[in-house]
DNA sequence: CCAAAAGTGTTTCCAATACACCCATGC
DNA sequence: GCATGGGTGTATTGGAAACACTTTTGG
């Protein structure tokens, strides 16, 4: 809120805003997220989140779309917002606060690519981040929390896999996600029970195994509905 | 994220930073909201929540709390984020953001005065809301739900009575806030087996009806736990 | 026939729910 | 003695968790 006018006619300085995406994709049993690498300035060599600043024309979920699009390359994911930072001295070149933005992707459906704005872009494991700048490991353990909660009361598990997949890539994601292992009979009774996913009369086979039953979700937009 | 020092050399605009805070308390019942009524501007004589825009020199949190303080009269309460609103549509005199907080109060601590900056100030039924300025509904909305989810796995009802209470006050709390009755040999049963409230020792009588016991909560700062 | 991953049911246990009467007090 | 709100226990049900073997395929 900003209430009496003369507060507009002031043109009380405030803080620059920028948003920040926090991408997480699940990639051969590890959960990870995507870094770019600072070219330079204060925090040259860094690791940081894809980010930008929010233009004065489009709303913020809008510059978050932009940031994934234009930085990371990715488009059409599942993005929500995680929460706003804005202390002091997290970033010793102006005063800002970052709008952190929360994305899935499949790890099938993109491959990072080095921009000329960044000197490496790559997924870490998130569990052994390197030296980061700015607050952005703290923005990825609140991230990381999100998506453990997510995971259990919602179908955003959709946004980590590709179409179609089979039973045991879904528990997968979970496992990664939740770090721990999960019994896989109880697993596929609840996402059946729940309809959570269904049949599609297709099958994969990899390797000298017997061939597993595709499934894909009964709906692939976010739901609440208790998995876990 | 701001990444290059091109970035900041130009010194590209961005929205203005606001916070909004988004008081609740139980009152008689019902869940209700604190909200001001704007004094002049194009949103004269609308209601919305106290906020303010954020300084250079202070934090999105220190900010909320200022606004509390000075706005609302409200000191030592629960605060945290909520959310963070940027549609470019929200205020029409200039391009803003605003950090929404979330506040608890216990109705007893304190009584809202109207100051010189607003034409008014009163607890509103959430239910029941007048024409509002800026998104405000919408994040008041935003706000009941999160604490509805709170409600049921975490023990921040502490914030909503004060310190001595009688177990009816607490289901009332949840009641009024769950909007459905409760079943009262439950949840008495769960608030002690799960040890978020201990008795004091005291007992109140209101008329003419059997004493009931005070009791505390085991801890007075926010907790993770399931309670419904 | 062996290796590799897919697939499948039952039992046990605990937590959530439903439900109705007695108690302490003031008037 | 009656009106008012305070306080208490048990039986039932449903979902969560634990648990091991058979199936299909390729080589």
């Amino acid at each position: 809120m900003k209430k009496s006018n003369t507060r507009i006619a002031n043109k009380l300085k405030t803080p620059a805003v920028a948003v920040d995406a926090l991408i997480f994709s699940v990639i051969k049993g590890k959960l990870k997220v995507l870094l770019i690498k600072i070219i330079g300035g204060p925090y040259k060599n860094k690791w940081a989140l894809p980010g930008g600043l929010v233009g004065l024309k489009e709303s913020l979920e809008d510059a978050a779309s932009r940031v994934l699009s234009e930085k990371a390359g990715v488009n059409e994911i599942y993005l929500e917002q995680l929460a706003t930072f804005g202390e002091l001295n997290r970033d010793v070149r102006e005063r800002s606060v970052s709008v952190a933005y929360f994305a899935l992707v499949s790890s099938e459906s993109f491959f990072p690519k080095t921009t000329e704005y960044y000197a490496d872009i790559a997924w870490h494991d998130v569990g052994r981040l390197p030296e980061m700048a700015f607050d952005h490991k703290k923005i990825i353990e609140y991230g990381r929390e999100r998506l453990i909660n997510k995971l259990a009361y919602s179908n955003v598990a959709y946004a980590l896999l590709p179409k179609k997949f089979v039973l045991t890539e879904l528990q997968n994601i979970y496992e990664a996600v939740l770090g721990k292992k999960l019994d896989k009979r109880n697993f596929r009774k609840k996402v059946q029970e729940i309809k959570l996913v269904k049949e599609t009369g297709e099958t994969r086979q990899i390797g000298a195994s017997r061939p597993a039953k595709l499934y894909v979700f009964s709906e692939r937009r976010p739901r609440i509905i208790d998995i876990l």
